[in-house]
DNA sequence: ACTTACGGTAAGTCATGGCTTACGCAAATG
DNA sequence: CATTTGCGTAAGCCATGACTTACCGTAAGT
């Protein structure tokens, strides 16, 4: 049921860039703020949501935070579209061929 | 920028549960409806946003719509996470070696 | 100890979106 | 043709959530 707050979090254009700020490599907060046209509280608050997602994890340095990306929140995501994957790809190919016949039938 | 929309679609409970119904096999709208706890209408809806996002697809049949899975947008939101899959796995590792050795500096 | 730097939290505002009921349209059925 | 069946759309209501400013705690520097 974890990637259900996985999916939510990463709905958030704002906070899809965020996570994508952190693909680059581990930042602290403020840095993200900056290349970001949002304050820092709303950064700390997607940083917030992203963790209890699963997404990112953090640590203490000094008096920043350095946030990097936690693979955990992704496997999850990854493991529930693949369940989908394979019976969607049969599923559309059916419906491809039904699809073929009708033209077929219309000449 | 399409799995963007992707994001948002199953970041609804309401509407992953009609995802998730799909899954199962093509379904009519009514029918998807019957099982869920929302009325027809808000099906119609949430399958709209779906199709929109490049999830879903549909056909006629008769009077009713049969939709059914579209491997399009899995495929795009399968690729997105991809992009992050690897940096995250070795960037998550270097975290945890460097958390173990705070922890045997503190021994 | 004082000050500065960095972030998390609280409170309040405003837009988004998910739901309902009511209605309209097209295809099958008699 | 009139009726029924199955869906999509419009309008309106209400909750959720993304953002801001203001404030507080904590760690480093002087």
């Amino acid at each position: 049921m974890a990637y259900a707050n996985a999916f939510a979090a990463l709905a958030d254009p704002t906070r899809r860039m965020v996570f994508e700020r952190l693909g680059k490599g581990p930042q602290a907060v403020g840095a993200i703020a900056e290349t970001l046209p949002v304050s820092r509280p709303a950064v700390s608050q997607h940083l917030k949501v992203l963790k209890e997602a699963g997404l990112v994890s953090d640590r203490a340095e000094g008096t920043r935070r350095i946030y990097y990306i936690d693979p955990e929140g992704l496997g999850q995501m990854r493991a529930w579209l693949d369940r989908f994957w394979d019976t969607a790809l049969a599923e559309f190919g059916a419906e491809v061929a039904r699809d073929n016949l009708k033209r077929k039938d219309a000449k």
